[in-house]
DNA sequence: CTCTGATTTCGACGACAATCGAAATGAACG
DNA sequence: CGTTCATTTCGATTGTCGTCGAAATCAGAG
């Protein structure tokens, strides 16, 4: 199966605790890893999803102190598939 | 793991061989399973990735003869998750 | 330097997905 | 009804995915 970058991206996508990540992440506001506990999966698991949203290119980590930021890469996306994390996230709201 | 239905959608189309599908079949002409060959995939499995892209509810097949013949289901699309399609099928061409 | 809190990596495991060939189904047609 | 063509289902295999707990890493505080 040659994977493409979007096909990766839609993958990434089109899980449930990826995606309500991702949702939560689109108000803009950078979170910490350990603040997504209430998803329901352990830690690991937790540091393996941001590790398939970062390999998608769909977030981006950075360290701040102790602790690691992510932050969704908006810009990127919206260039490079324009519309595509709206209609995503707006379907996601409703 | 809990599917919903925009996860199943996104998850439908994060196959390389289900997303050139769903691309032949954008152009709005109805194609049957058996035109989809050059793909490289068995019969069995193009049935196989037709019947998910059926249950996700992005494509659906009427018989027709002796055939099938398969239409995306872009009203229903567009309606429940407007613009997602649209982007999808920009992204790919791209 | 050690302790502590946050995150990642490491095996491991069960479930699911993509694929195939072969057999079954179904619909026209003689 | 039997043949033929198109599609689906079946059974099997192989690989990937989501998940966990435990161990490793890493950055700052004492």
């Amino acid at each position: 199966m040659i994977k493409t970058e979007l096909t990766e991206i839609l993958q990434a996508l089109g899980d449930p605790v990826r995606l309500a990540i991702v949702s939560e992440l689109a108000g803009g506001e950078t979170r910490a890893c350990g603040s997504f506990t209430h998803l329901g999966v352990s830690h690991s698991t937790l540091s393996h999803h941001f590790k398939v949203l970062r390999e998608a290119g769909v977030i981006e980590t950075h360290p701040e102190g102790s602790a690691r930021l992510n932050t969704l890469r908006r810009e990127r996306l919206d260039a490079r598939y324009p519309g595509l994390l709206d209609s995503v996230l707006a379907a996601g709201k409703a």
